[in-house]
DNA sequence: GTCTATAGGAAGATAGAC
DNA sequence: GTCTATCTTCCTATAGAC
């Protein structure tokens, strides 16, 4: 009785990723996150001491740092702006499970208190990843600020997306948007 | 001691509005409720014996209703498109808090159940908000599939906008996208 | 129709065995 | 490093006085 669980950080961090992004900080309560784990609450606290809030700031710190090795490297390799487009099409798809998963930019924008502990480092993320796009959309021959405005506009689309999929329970609408990436950005 | 607060239906709603659609369903605790009503655990209960969930159903339902006697009661008006989409741009703005609020239909998406108890409710208010939005686009003289593709990208925008703001922490980018309402619609 | 008081359970968090 | 057992706090919900 009581198998031993045994998670490795990585595989660990994913499941409480997915708990924190789909339901919520507020309601991704330790329940939720044992289930999604496999671990009991005490072996939580054993990895994660502060309990809750740390685990929710470092997700968002393995999420920035994937962000970082993932989209924001392919935005600024030195492909061609149409061939980094691609890829970042792909890197969405997949992040988001094809519209089926929720973005922890809005997720944790949600909190009780007016100003959330974690609303620094989604803030950060949000404006490192429109100048992120921004810079493609440069060296896609656009001037700044028109670059900008667009790289904006496109994390609006497909933050926007993702809400209108959810509410009409259709991943259609982001893969529509998904798929006219390349017009959003530099079209 | 205990003063009465004695409150009447519409402000009520408005009061549990303002908590559920800013905090989400599960962390709009009998608490928040109780603050922001000016009401007592047990008066809320005799308001609503099904409890919180019974209130947010109530809040849909007038949110419902407050849609259709305001954005799409503008929306189908026989004034002209421009000047219906003038007439809605400063609805959105006051309903939105030129915002600083949340909308409930990203809001109520998140919740603990795959199946949540109002995403029929929440569907159906989306697709009508669509619905109408794309009416006035034919009218503009837009053919009907085109017309749908803007109205859809219009609430993609829109709902994107809202959570780009609270990201950031700045309300510019929602208004941005409001002072475009027409060139996204019918431009 | 509102309140105080409280029941009953789930939440976050800890102690200590293995 | 994981577990069971427990603590305290908060939450939803109810009973009953006014």
């Amino acid at each position: 009785m009581g198998r031993k669980a045994s998670v490795d950080y990585d595989q660990l961090i994913e499941s409480l990723t997915e708990v924190f992004r789909n339901v919520g900080y507020e309601a991704a309560s330790l329940s939720l996150l044992e289930k999604a784990t496999g671990l009991k609450k005490a072996s939580l606290y054993h990895r994660f001491p502060q309990g809750k809030e740390q685990m929710a700031h470092e997700v968002i710190d393995v999420v920035k740092i994937w962000m970082e090795n993932n989209i924001l490297t392919i935005l600024s390799s030195d492909a061609l702006p149409e061939e980094r487009i691609e890829l970042l099409t792909h890197c969405l798809k997949k992040l988001y499970s094809g519209g089926k998963d929720a973005c922890i930019f809005n997720t944790f924008s949600f909190h009780q208190d007016k100003n959330s502990p974690f609303g620094k480092e989604i803030k950060s993320m949000v404006l490192a990843l429109i100048k992120g796009l921004a810079g493609v959309i440069s060296d896609a021959g656009y001037e700044q600020k028109e670059s900008y405005a667009r790289a904006e506009r496109t994390v609006m689309l497909l933050q926007g997306s993702l809400v209108v999929s959810h509410a009409i329970r259709s991943e259609r609408p982001f893969l529509d948007i998904l798929n006219r990436l390349d017009i959003e950005l530099i079209g």
